[in-house]
DNA sequence: TAATCATATAATAATACTTTTATATGACTT
DNA sequence: AAGTCATATAAAAGTATTATTATATGATTA
């Protein structure tokens, strides 16, 4: 069942906050690691969780690859996408990782340097 | 996060079809036994999951245990519950399954009649 | 009271999922 | 071309989930 795929996709603290953040902005498995605090591999291993679910596409520029959220999913999924979205805002681990996120986006840095740890979160 | 707590209790297509019926009408786990194909062990262990999830509440009536939605969840969920709700009808199983139940219904036949076999699906 | 029935749970086995560490691949940099 | 970097994946270990079989409990019935 299709659906139940998803759900099981979705059953995931980490995967969870990877949707959050990518609710915002496409961003590359490296701008997760540093964002989330996850490894290489283990960042590696949900998106592509995510990714057999149908739930996010990507795309490879130079040697990132940059992972968002399918539109297609938004569409076929439209009200269960919604209400997670809105349940989102009752979790004080994703309004901060958002913070983050912000604070990343507005400072202008790059996926480089974020990684070199520019920023502190 | 309790999010993800729902999400995994609602991760499991025994445990979706479990809602698909009680979302129809309080069953008890005979009942579900029988409707579902489930043998004892598996339907009780099911329906404990979705109850440790708050999902379900349940009651005893004689030797039975009657399982229901738990209203809280409706009400906290709303929109998530809507949207299963929805989803369900594209699944052929879940609407087959809610056939089955009509039938058991309308047959006026009690549990116990059920559980010996007096109604095929 | 003994037997039966509905349900829950313990114990085990079988699967599935997650994390970690190490390695592979393919792209960019020098 | 050699080295470095981002990402993916293999292999192994650890953990969680599910199914099965057997037993326990508490309620009903004979």
């Amino acid at each position: 069942m299709e659906l139940v795929n998803i759900l099981k996709a979705l059953s995931d603290e980490t995967r969870i906050r990877i949707l959050n953040l990518l609710m915002v902005k496409e961003l590359c498995v490296c701008e997760l690691e540093v964002l989330l605090g996850l490894n290489q591999s283990n960042a590696s291993r949900h998106l592509n969780k995510l990714s057999s679910a149908d739930i996010l596409k990507s795309y490879k520029k130079g040697q990132y690859v940059y992972y968002f959220i399918n539109s297609d999913f938004i569409k076929k999924y439209q009200n269960l996408y919604e209400t997670l979205r809105q349940n989102f805002n009752n979790y004080d681990i994703l309004m901060n990782d958002k913070k983050n996120l912000d604070k990343y986006i507005l400072s202008g840095i790059s996926c480089e340097d974020l990684k070199e740890g520019k920023l502190k979160f």
